[in-house]
Order: C-alpha cells, then structure tokens, then sequence
DNA sequence: ACGGGTTATCGTCATAATGACGAGAACAAA
DNA sequence: TTTGTTCTCGTCATTATGACGATAACCCGT
C-alpha cells in the first residue's frame, strides 16, 4: 500500500539546495566554495547553498542562491539539477534533504567578500577535490564534476562556458580543461566545425599573440551532439 | 552570504519518493501504477510512492516502496536517482518535495492489490503516457521513460530487463520495446556480441518455437557500451 | 521423411566517423 | 627576412555502422 494514503509526516526537517557552480579560468577549471563562518564545520570549506523557501520553486531556490554567492545580477550560465543528498546525519543539526544544482558559467570575476566571515571564492578544481570539504560536499563536487564531464560528451553544453563569441580553440580549451585532457586540434576543429548548427561564424577573427587569428563564432542552436565526442 | 548560516527554516514539508517502475511483459513496456484511494486525487493513478522516514535513506525509502508495492521480498532490480520534483503547490495537501527512482525490473508478476482501497497494476506504457495522473506524476513518469530510454543508449542497462539468462534476441526485444522502434537483428547482434565484457555465453542454447535455438548469455561485467548505440 | 516457414548467426559491401599526422595560411617577434 | 606559433584544410588507414545476402538449425504440417 502507498504512504500516500497517510497524512504527511512532518517531523523537523529542511529542504536545501546546494550549488556546484564552474568556471573557467586561464589556468583551469575552477569551483566556487565558500568558508563557513559558524558551526557545524566552521571554518570549512563548503559548496555554497542554502534552504529552500516555503512557497520557492527548487530551480528558483538554485537560480537565487547563484545570484547571492556570484553577487552579480543577471547571471548567464547554465543551470540544472543535478541529484539530491538526502542520508540522515549528513547535517548534524537536523534531517536536510539537499537537492544539488550543476552551475557552468564563462570567466566569472572573483566575489566580494560579504560582510559576514563566510567568505566565497573560485577554487582550483584539482584543490577542491582534494577533499575536506563540509557535509557531504566531497561528493557532491565529484558528482557534479562527472555530469558535467559526461555532458560535454553528448552535448553542446561546453559553450556555456564561454563568452559571447569565441574561438574553436577557446571552446577546445573548455574539453582540455574539464576531461583534463589534451586533444588534437585539427580532428577537434573538424568535428565542431562540421557538426550542424552548432557553430555560426560572425565573419570576424580575432589575434592573441602569435599564430593566424581566429575565426569568431557565436553558439547556435544545436543542443546535441550526433555522434557523440568520446573521451578515454 | 550562505543561507547555511542561519538555522534551518522548518516550516511544514514532507520529503516523499515515488517511484517508475517499468517491467517488460510479452506485449511491451509497462510501469507500475496505484489507484489512489484516499483524497488528494480520489480513484485517479498515480506512481507509487511514500513518505521517507525520519532515520531513513532516500534509496532505502525507495528500495522499501519497490518491496512493498511489487510485494517481493527480493527484488532484482536496477534502481536509480531520478531527479527530484517541489514545486509549491504539487500536492494540495502541505509541501513535498519528492525524489522521484526509476527501477527497472524484468518481467514481474502481477501485484495482488492490497487490503485496502488503492490497488496496483502493471499499466502499458502508451497507456500510462495518456496522461491523468495524479500530483505531476505525468511528467515524472516522462522523465523517468527519456531516462531510460537514454541509457539504453551508452550503458549496459537493458540486461537489468532479463532474467538470469537471456538470448540476444531477447536484448534486441528490450529495446525495441523501450524505444518504441525495430532493429535489424544481424547488425544488433554484431553489436553485443561484438561489445567486450557484455555478454557472458553460457553454453547453452535455448530454442522458443519455430527457428534456430539461440546462445544464452548472462549479463557480464560491463557497464558501458562503446562507441554507444544510438537511436534515430 | 521432407519441404516450407522461422529465427539465429555469419559475411559482404558501401558509407560515415575517427585518430594520426602532413602541409599551407596568416599572424607576431627576433 | 627568418623563425616560431596557431589556425585551417587535406590525406590516409582504421573502425563502426546500415543495408542486406546467405547459411544454419530449429519447428510444423503433410
């Protein structure tokens, strides 16, 4: 028999999101984390997150907590759920219930401090899963971390890491970064060139440094990719 | 700042999983529906599913709902995180966010429904597709169906549709019913057999009316497949 | 027993996609 | 001008696929 048929059981508990949120910079993939400034884990480290308000959607909740920890107004960056984290004794106050949101956004300036001691920064990847983070946290960002991997394979999601206009080796930058891989330009360049509607060529180019400029391109809309790029 | 910091807002809510169970009968796909028995939604289908308990894992909630609305003491079957659902309103009754599991089961008997009022059946699935359902089961059980038809895709998953032993043909069938397409038998079995670590020969054959017996195999260690088989 | 229907399995062939890598184009710097 | 760098286009062998022919090994009806 279903549970449904009884009242709801409403022992304490929290709903909560948590938000795994990328971005890229020069030298790599990084994560935002705050330190948090009271217990339980003060001090720690922590993915950014918090509870879910009583008329709030869930995305909304995530779309909120991405505007407050970013401190900026209208964030561009792909947002979608990613899977919730529900083990009891995962938060030693009371039973939470955290449903993790995958963030990808292009170069992010880095965040003011608030005015509280919980301070926000973008941390290198390979730094942030080095483990010790609060709560679940360490698997929550390996977690996060495999989707997005997983989704560059099949998607087009990789531009959401880049800005408006971009060049096939900023978009190659953003697989060498995430699969921590190195990838042959020239097949790259033949793939994505020559996958349709995922590249529309503005007509212009761009030169950093040495090397023939490149040419710019804006996303398209293709969402996915057939077939797949597959990594090792 | 993170909401982390304040103490968690416990306002009336309730954490539910329900659950798409989808099972292979010899006319095709079909998932697991109850017939509500109490109001919100008097006599409408819905998934089932329950209340997670205070001490309780979300997979064990679900593993528990699986034992009780299948009614087997051991089920073998592939369970999984779906996503999860809480949009303020979703159930009339007080806020439930509820983390939605998608099992896959092979072919399961039919369920004798229980003492009271809300009976379960093994609903096909264009059936079940309709529409009708209660809470936003409608879209869940949508979710849950592109999920597995996905899998099927780049993963190992349709053999958590056979039983212990199977034939190639019966592989071919649990994609063609979860697909909803046909598929040339000779290049399928190219495929499988051709795959490393899929699929393990018994030795045996098994012959099913008229035609040639065929190899019976048991699921091997693989869990992905590639390059992944992809639909139109 | 025997031939026809059916399914399983193996092969063939053209095409598509990929990995490896050569080579020219178009720039900056020495 | 020469050198070095990056972008872009091409070539070629290998692999995977779709389409489909052909054989193997069973059922059944006569």
């Amino acid at each position: 028999m279903g549970e449904w048929q009884q009242d709801p059981a409403t022992f304490p508990q929290a709903v909560a999101v948590d938000l795994v949120v990328f971005t890229l910079r020069e030298d790599g993939l990084r994560v935002l984390l705050v330190t948090r400034g009271v217990d339980p884990f003060l001090w720690r480290r922590a993915l950014p997150g918090g509870f879910v308000g009583p008329d709030e959607t869930l995305d909304a909740a995530a779309e909120r907590e991405l505007r407050e920890e970013t401190g900026l107004r209208q964030v561009e960056a792909h947002l979608e759920q990613l899977r919730s984290y529900g083990d009891p004794g995962r938060d030693p106050r009371t039973r939470v219930i955290s449903v993790a949101y995958l963030a990808l956004a292009p170069d992010l300036p880095d965040v003011t401090p608030g005015s509280d001691a919980a301070s926000a920064a973008w941390v290198p990847i390979d730094q942030a899963l080095a483990g010790g983070l609060a709560f679940d946290h360490d698997r929550v960002l390996a977690d996060g971390l495999e989707r997005a991997r997983a989704k560059l394979e099949y998607s087009t999601l990789a531009t959401a890491f880049c800005p408006e206009e971009f060049t096939v080796a900023d978009l190659r930058g953003v697989y060498e970064a995430v699969w921590g891989t190195g990838l042959d330009p020239r097949n790259f360049h033949r793939k994505v060139t020559g996958t349709p509607g995922l590249l529309i060529d503005t007509g212009r180019t761009r030169s950093e440094g040495p090397g023939r400029p490149a040419a710019l391109y804006r996303a398209g809309d293709a969402v996915g990719l057939n077939p797949p790029l597959i990594r090792d």
